[in-house]
DNA sequence: TAGCGAATTAACGTTACATCA
DNA sequence: TCTGATGTAACGTTAATTCGC
């Protein structure tokens, strides 16, 4: 017995990997999601130029920022931008009050006026007493790489996103998983970050839940084999059962009843109906075959709400 | 050339456990 | 013996890097 093993269609099969091929789901959602980013501040132009650099040329770094067009997100420019917040009622879209705390949430690389340096981790700021919105932790590391340049401090740091940080990119993320330049330096002048950052952010986003989606098809996958396997061992006990009847006495079939002989059954196997030639066969059994636990499986299940849009997932550039 | 996926590195946080006063 | 503080190894998470397509 051959049995076949379909999870779908495959897209774009992943080259040289053993994982099931993930299917997207719910297609056409970002159709009507899509965040719509209407921001007068800057452009989108940008090059990866900093995507070449190594912690150790901060003035790369420094060039990185003026590059950016977000050079310094000092106190007295702070960034307005209208960008609607996934994760807070639409109010705070308006400038409201909840829309400073969304803001506010971002602001958690910052510097206390004593100077007292929070090195870009997470912390609640709204209980800081008197604070003032420098720039992005990045921004302190590329200062810091200045300082120890020639001291030979080649350590990366690491920034830790705020909650809040990551819960708006969660939501950006919820929206579209993929994003256009415009997208990407708005969302970026958004949180405070560099552009490169909110970039490797949904890199690995997208990374992360394409190796849940992957935990979650291998779960599958081992229930799809512990069913078939099932079904493998009932259809091999009937067979047996099987060639046993055909080798039983003629005068067996005497004690089945009539209606036995007229009610088709559908082979499990093929699908095609069958008059059984020896009504045991129906008697021993219900008339009609019981679902097959295999047919009942393949309601693949997906990890969280993440799709994309086959048409999405290369967006054209706002620049090209 | 830009953007992406995949693989990898490394920083950081958490937890369990051992040790000691 | 119990308890709290401390140190640390192991492990998980995730930002960042590198490379190839």
């Amino acid at each position: 017995m051959e049995l076949e093993l379909s999870l779908g269609d495959s897209p774009a099969p992943a080259k040289g990997t053993s994982t099931p091929v993930l299917t997207p789901t719910c297609a056409g959602k970002e159709d009507h999601d899509e965040l719509v980013l209407e921001l007068g501040v800057g452009t989108a132009k940008r090059t990866e130029q900093d995507s070449q650099k190594t912690p150790t040329q901060p003035e790369e770094d420094a060039q990185d920022q003026e590059e950016d067009g977000e050079a310094c997100f000092h106190s007295e420019s702070p960034v307005e931008l209208s960008l609607g917040c996934p994760l807070l009622p639409a109010s705070a879209e308006t400038g409201s009050a909840n829309s400073e705390e969304c803001r506010r949430g971002f602001e958690a690389n910052t510097v206390l006026v004593d100077g007292d340096t929070v090195q870009g981790r997470s912390l609640s700021t709204s209980s800081l007493p008197m604070e003032v919105p420098v720039r992005q932790a990045a921004d302190q590391e590329a200062a810091e790489d200045e300082e120890n340049s020639g001291v030979g401090g080649g350590a990366r740091k690491k920034l830790r996103l705020s909650k809040e940080q990551s819960a708006f990119l969660e939501g950006s993320f919820k929206e579209h998983s993929t994003l256009t330049p415009k997208q990407k330096s708005d969302l970026a002048k958004r949180l405070n970050l560099r552009p490169r950052q909110v970039e490797v952010w949904f890199q690995n986003r997208r990374a992360r839940t394409k190796l849940k989606q992957t935990e979650v098809d291998c779960e599958y996958l081992k229930r799809c084999c512990e069913t078939l396997a099932q079904e493998n061992r009932r259809l091999h006990r009937e067979v047996a059962e099987l060639r046993a009847l055909r080798t039983a006495p003629y005068p067996f079939y005497g004690h089945l009843p009539a209606a036995g002989f007229s009610t088709a059954r559908v082979c499990p196997s093929c699908g095609d109906k069958v008059t059984p030639r020896n009504p045991a066969i129906t008697a021993s059994s219900p008339a009609v075959a019981p679902p097959s636990p295999v047919s009942t499986l393949f309601a693949r299940p997906h990890f969280g709400a993440f799709t994309v849009h086959p048409v999405l997932r290369r967006q054209p550039s706002a620049t090209s």
